[in-house]
DNA sequence: ATTAAGGAGGGGAAAAACCCCCTTTTTTCT
DNA sequence: AGAAAAAAGGGGGTTTTTCCCCTCCTTAAT
């Protein structure tokens, strides 16, 4: 019976190696890479290496995260399977992942034993997403409903950002070049589609979505 | 040679599992227990079992994390080296383990024979402190002299999360039963202590300093 | 030619900010 | 134990900012 060749990505070097020894301790599966970040693994396929079956992904890493290493697999190697491993259970983060096109998503804090099966039904079936992932799926789909399509234009964007300081709508006006009462239907038309009844509002607002940082 | 005993604490399963694969083949340890957060470690030692000699402990752990669990081991087991491995490199958070009492501080993107290394350390000299820790002691250090020692008293802090709503200072001070004019001095008092000038500016150094979460 | 969006503006009410002042209780210092 | 300081609660009045409604003028696209 021939091993199951597979890669793991990490940066976490003691987890890495540490996770290396444990998968080949594993009877069906075989290590035969542990790379650093995504530009990494771009490296290897692109010396002409052995492929892999399928690759161990962790999510947070410096240079190339998870992310985008998915996104070129499905580009440029299709038939590899990937299982993304993180410690972030972020909706948005799992999502990213899934779209990317990984087979599943598996928390850090799982059992090895779920780890060697996860890559027992990655390998035959193609798949394998836990119950974490799929009520995760189910949540975005209802969000989605509810979620409207909020368009900030560029002039209300830059107003938003200064909104966010210590600035009168006034001294806002002065730096934008604009008349206060421009200004004043910014503010108007921003407090309607963030659904803020005070600057309090759009600030929080803002701080929430990262479009002002800290 | 005997050798010397180790016990992991860490709730991430796969990687205290496969950290227990690797510190068990250093020829010098033998790990003796694998616990998944801080109250497991104390209900192992409560049972009277061996005591190990290091212990490697993770500092974000359900329950009862690394720096309740190391301050629990300085009054109650004094003589046990507290190793910490962990992910996060936030100033605070290692001043904290260091103030605990660990007699180390590891990244887990380390390389897996520093951590043999700093095993050996601690072993020998019951202590294995890194470039990173000793810089981090030195900025903070620096850092005493500039930050002002900013006090917000008990009811200031109150007002100051309701100030990060949508509250007007009238709805504040019936939410904390006060009469507005009240409401009113916390205000001015928070404004000369956090030279906030607007209400924003409340915000805004509330956000920054994590006193109110998003 | 009409419509939509961006920019500019007026008037007025409400809220926030900024002054000054006060009492009572609790804590701290000597 | 007693004085002093700090914390907590409250008040009056003024100015500035914010908020809301509604109008007008461009300009560019349908």
């Amino acid at each position: 019976m021939s091993k199951i060749d597979i890669i793991i990505v990490d940066d976490h070097l003691l987890f890495s190696q540490a996770l290396n020894g444990l998968v080949s301790n594993f009877e069906e599966f075989n290590v035969i890479a542990v790379l650093g970040n995504g530009k990494e693994l771009v490296n290897y396929f692109l010396q002409d290496n052995t492929k892999p079956e399928i690759i161990l992904m962790d999510i947070q890493m410096p240079i190339m995260n998870g992310i985008e290493a998915t996104q070129w697999l499905k580009e440029n190697h299709p038939e590899i399977k990937v299982l993304a491993l993180s410690m972030e259970c972020e909706e948005e983060t799992i999502l990213k992942m899934l779209h990317a096109g990984a087979k599943g998503y598996l928390l850090k804090d799982i059992h090895p034993s779920i780890l060697q099966h996860a890559l027992n039904e990655v390998s035959s079936n193609g798949f394998y997403y836990t119950e974490n992932v799929t009520s995760t799926l189910l949540n975005s789909i209802h969000k989605k409903d509810t979620t409207k399509n909020i368009f900030i234009k560029d002039r209300e964007l830059e107003f938003l950002k200064l909104a966010c300081t210590e600035r009168t709508y006034r001294e806002i006006a002065e730096v934008m070049c604009l008349s206060p009462k421009t200004i004043e239907n910014y503010r108007a038309s921003l407090f309607e589609k963030l659904e803020a009844k005070t600057r309090i509002g759009l600030v929080l607002y803002a701080i929430r979505e990262k479009i002002v940082i800290l």
